[in-house]
RNA sequence: CACCCUAUCGUCCAGUGGCCUAGGACACUCCCCUUUCACGGGAGUAACACGGGUUCGAAUCCCGUUAGGGUGGCCA
């Protein structure tokens, strides 16, 4: 039987970090296996569920990489798959429960009546567990239906379960005390519960639980921030597996060829989103430049940044690449070389631009970068260490105010690179203007 | 309160009875490289929760304690 794994989120107006994890490890089990991999929207009569609160699932999943077989937009053998579309389902399954005695009323609401015996759970990552649910005491009867008519989640879940075939139910260790209940539902159903594979919980770095607010916790917030989605998913993966021999950084291929469930840890996880961050910092870094641009543009259109020719870009990009570590930083870095309205970093500016010695200084550099006949980065660095050593100072005495008159700031990418890019003429131009602030501050 | 899961550096993982005076990565500190900031290279701080067993031998197996997490909803 081939390999069928879904992802049954509730649109609560986020996708929490935890929820795209176990997407991921559903996704890749079912890649793994040359399965399918469903995508069901648990809506059943939610206030809060809207249809922005949908499109935040989606999104999120689109932006990860995680393409579903069959699903919303996709469609597929086994829909409907919003819950909100499947009342009809349900009550047929309801109906038969009814005729084998099943249910009872209590309080308008409809309850499954437990047979009342030990369950176990073969789980693919706990392994086995006995479960006693011999003692109503402590194992209450599940409610299936509200005196409203609307469901109740442990019985839809079993029943699209059962409907749309799936063979592995892959969720967060949230659900695996509820899961000798649902077997029983299975079992009174008729059918063969699923294998289940409990995977353990995200929490804060301080073992808390993760709230909506917490940072990192919504998934929207990285492409925001400019995080690479595979860089994400790179980080998601480590989360309780690894693919041992001490890697870190692992393309999503491997993992999927080194995947397997029992060797997902039983242990919570603390997100880290230092170590997050620092695995961008590695992909953005090994990046080849199409890729890059491509998850550069949204950032540098959305800061008003415009370039004359791709060629003059991807000259940016390319020095500017091995320092940023978030999109979102990109375009402070990179609006120099396409704006003539320089912006100083008052700081950067008291430091290396201020006094009429930084001024004479710059004025010297300036002289013989005028009289240059060929503007590249080797001919650049000759020439001002050239002007250093008749001036009798060090290179970066030099190099400061440069950086400082032609970028407007203190840091960048290498001086020389980024006066070759920028032509003679603008860099002239600059260097007047960064003399004409030191002189006269 | 009951039941379930878990327990290795601050964090993520490696470790499935001897190879462990416990390894890698992030973070942190220091050094080197260097025109800045990064990158890169090197060094360092830092952990088997505790107590009993089993065994010639335990981070690894068993029991207990403690701690954390989860479930016990007519939330999902």
């Amino acid at each position: 039987m081939s390999v069928r794994t879904r992802f049954a989120p509730s649109p609560t107006g986020l996708l929490h970090v935890g929820g795209a994890r176990t997407a991921l490890f559903n996704w890749i089990y079912a890649r793994k296996n040359a399965g399918t991999f469903v995508l069901r929207i648990e809506d059943t009569d939610h206030t809060r569920n809207t249809e922005q609160a949908k499109e935040v699932i989606l999104d999120g999943l689109h932006w990860l990489g995680l393409d579903w077989d069959e699903g919303p937009q996709k469609g597929g053998n086994h829909g409907p798959y919003y819950q909100s579309e499947r009342g009809a389902i349900y009550e047929d399954y309801l109906s038969r429960l009814e005729k084998a005695g099943h249910l009872y009323e209590d309080n308008g609401a409809i309850r499954f009546r437990s047979p009342r015996e030990k369950v176990v759970v073969e789980d693919e990552i706990c392994g086995r567990i006995e479960f006693d649910l011999t003692n109503p005491g402590t194992h209450p009867d599940l409610t299936l239906r509200r005196p409203d008519g609307s469901w109740i989640f442990h019985f839809v879940s079993v029943v699209d379960d059962i409907e749309m075939k799936i063979t592995h139910v892959i969720r967060g260790e949230d659900h695996l005390s509820n899961t000798p209940k649902h077997v029983e539902l299975y079992k009174a159903l008729g059918a063969v519960p699923p294998r289940f594979a409990h995977m353990p919980l995200i929490l804060n770095r301080d073992g808390s639980k993760m709230s909506k607010r917490d940072e990192g916790a919504a998934l929207g917030t990285y492409p925001e921030a400019g995080y690479a989605p595979e860089a994400v998913r790179n980080y998601l993966s480590l989360l309780g597996w690894s693919p041992k021999e001490n890697r870190e950084i692992i393309s999503t291929e491997e993992v999927i060829a080194l995947f397997n469930l029992d060797q997902v840890n039983r242990r919570n996880a603390a997100f880290d989103l230092d170590k997050c961050f620092w695995i961008n910092g590695q992909y953005l870094l090994q990046m080849d430049l199409a890729r890059y641009a491509e998850l550069a543009m949204p950032f540098l259109e959305k800061a008003g940044i415009s370039w004359p020719t791709w060629e003059s870009l991807e000259r940016v990009l390319t020095i500017v690449k091995p320092k940023v570590k978030l999109l979102k930083d990109l375009p402070e870095w990179v609006v120099c070389f396409f704006t003539e309205e320089l912006t100083y970093d008052d700081a950067a500016v008291a430091k290396s631009l201020t006094g009429e010695t930084a001024a004479e200084r710059l004025r010297k550099l300036s002289d013989s970068y005028a009289s240059l006949t060929s503007w590249d980065a080797a001919s650049l660095e000759v020439s001002l260490k050239e002007t250093a050593v008749k001036l009798g100072i060090k290179t970066g005495e030099l190099v400061h105010p440069a950086r400082v008159a032609v970028s407007g700031r203190g840091i960048g990418p290498g001086l020389y690179e980024m006066i070759e890019i920028l032509g003679k003429e603008r860099v002239l131009t600059r260097f007047g203007k960064g003399i004409a602030k030191a002189a006269g501050a």
